[in-house]
DNA sequence: ATAATTTGCGTAAACATTTACGGTTGATAA
DNA sequence: TTATCAACCGTAAATGTTTACGCAAATTAT
């Protein structure tokens, strides 16, 4: 059962492929006759288009390459299933392929999929963009449409577009509900200083609290290394030993949130009213913890969405998006963490 | 800076195609001198051959086709893991699609990767596979090698291979676990009557509490219908508004199992004291919920690795698996919502 | 010295499609 | 009656690749 060909159809009604190709695509130099022939054919046989050929023929694959660290991470699900979703609206697919959170894999995946004539690449980089700074000035990387989401990635020869949620507003609006919560002493586990998302929400904790002339302690910043719940448990420990101990912990991510929220309970502290957490990106463990975890909201199927329609407007249009920067609102979910019920 | 072709070598060097082909072979019948001058030019001008050109030559696309319902579901994205990490390895893509639980999607999946000349298709089917098995006795899908994974489909015209967890045996270890802990009284939120895995739990569900001559009460035995957080905490409350209550709930996935916790501490039962909790899949969720959810682990990552296996022995190897079923070794996570501690 | 064989490379078909160009038939116009 | 012009369709090139076939030159065998 093999498919059906233009040729195929053109034997059967003793004519030669090219009239095929111009009856189905209702050309005006063939006869009506020869159409309506053409058609029933076509139809009997059950006539598709071969999608590779036509590929080849016009150059165009109608697929888009996505990169990304780890598929079980919510966040990174959720930009996906917006980047999927748009794209099948537009008649594109989505080939898919994992870095692991490592620079030399997100380079070589860069190269296969430019040479897998995918029309365009979206990127969620890990958070080591500094190796992948050096190689991506020189590589190829001007021959195909690039869109890189999340993180940012800043270079001397060129621009990339990107697209990201506002971590910076969203950590003041964070920030700022603790305050209004009363609380006073609050620490950060931040990210990596190579990851730009990190930078901005550590840029905005030292902001606000600057701005409200609060205290900023150097030992209730720490950066985390594994982003674990596990590894929240131990910093929190860490913080809690301290002389000065803080009554309030932002944390780079969800998962952190939950190992800080999961340490402070085998400490004994009650959450909120002697300490509140905050989390960031609103994933679906947030609203699975006791008590239930504040964090702040990245809308992920809406970046995912709008930098797919951002990526096509370069490829179809021809649209400059080298400049482009699209941030998108966060918003701040209150839950039990942060609300002290006094 | 278009890609470079055979034709651009061939014209440099002032010889044909099919010799430049041949020598990048390694052809016997071309001359060392004129491999090494081929070789030269192709390195120089960063020749890569066209991936489009070879899979419209050879009829193959190095590219399977995954059918999912959601993406943002964890167990799924654990098998898409598994999938992706063992495509790769050898050599082949993923184009990925998302059926949102909807039947006449997912055979408009089946049909547009048919024309996309995939290599292969893998379905991970939605709970409600009688719509499904209609139009899929008479689909071209004779065709294309397939695979389905989680979800069995009995046809009668064709036998289709599928690999799943086990989950006959894992339901049994785990109910067994609750007899052992003491638990008399066993209810089970289960699943829909169209989703073979549904079946199997409950059917397992059915024959242990037999077996141990326990009682099964209807009323303790409700059909989930959305399979969300939400859900569970509806149901438990139904539950155990009834006269005569059960002392453990076997829930159906975990989400049903943290609603079931949540809705059992809104009605002030101690868990796993006056009631043990039990959920389905092991997903992150129930990890982090208190007190921590005891659960089956299902091993998505291994499931997608073998999957591939499987469907490439059939693609490249012609074996065939239409009758393969393989069922992977589920494992009992026992966590405190089911650990007495007496 | 001539026949046979090997070496080394070009030609062309094949995969499926689109489309510029050319050509034949019939009708209309001068 | 012949030039003009549509209408309608075929030829061939193009996308990039592989490979069966063929053929000249060089080498070996007789």
């Amino acid at each position: 059962m093999k498919k059906t060909t233009l040729k195929d159809i053109a034997k059967a009604l003793n004519t030669t492929i090219a009239t095929v190709s111009r009856a189905l695509h209702d050309n005006p130099e063939i006869s009506n006759k020869m159409k309506n022939r053409v058609r029933e054919v076509a139809k009997l046989y059950n006539y598709k288009p071969n999608s590779t050929a036509l590929s080849l023929k016009f150059q165009k694959s109608y697929t888009l390459g996505v990169i990304f660290p780890k598929l079980t991470h919510y966040y990174f699900s959720e930009i996906i299933t917006g980047l999927l979703q748009e794209a099948t609206k537009n008649g594109y697919k989505l080939i898919i392929a994992e870095s692991k959170y490592k620079p030399e894999k997100e380079l070589n995946l860069i190269q296969e999929f430019y040479e897998l004539n995918v029309d365009g690449v979206i990127i969620l980089p890990s958070r080591k963009l500094d190796l992948m700074r050096k190689r991506l000035e020189e590589q190829i990387c001007n021959d195909i449409p690039f869109l890189f989401i999340d993180r940012v990635i800043d270079l001397k020869t060129k621009k990339v577009p990107f697209i990201s949620s506002d971590d910076y507003i969203g950590t003041k609006e964070g920030i700022n509900h603790l305050i209004k919560q009363g609380y006073k002493k609050i620490a950060h586990l931040k990210g990596l200083d190579t990851s730009s998302v990190s930078n901005l929400r550590y840029q905005a904790y030292l902001d606000i609290l600057e701005k409200n002339k609060m205290d900023i302690k150097k030992e209730w910043i720490i950066s985390c290394q594994k982003f674990t719940i596990k590894e929240g448990e131990v910093l929190v420990k860490q913080i809690m030993a301290l002389e000065e101990k803080p009554d309030a912990i932002f944390c780079i991510n969800d998962h952190i949130a939950v190992g800080v929220i999961r340490g402070l309970l085998k400490l004994d502290y009650k959450i909120p009213e002697e300490v509140g957490v905050l989390g960031f990106s609103n994933s679906d463990i947030s609203e699975v913890c006791t008590p239930q975890l504040s964090t702040i909201h990245q809308p992920g199927i809406e970046i995912g969405k709008k930098g797919i329609r951002l990526i096509l407007s370069n490829i179809n249009q021809k649209k400059d998006i080298s400049d482009v920067n699209i941030v998108l609102k966060t918003k701040l979910i209150q839950r039990e963490s942060t609300l002290k019920t006094n």
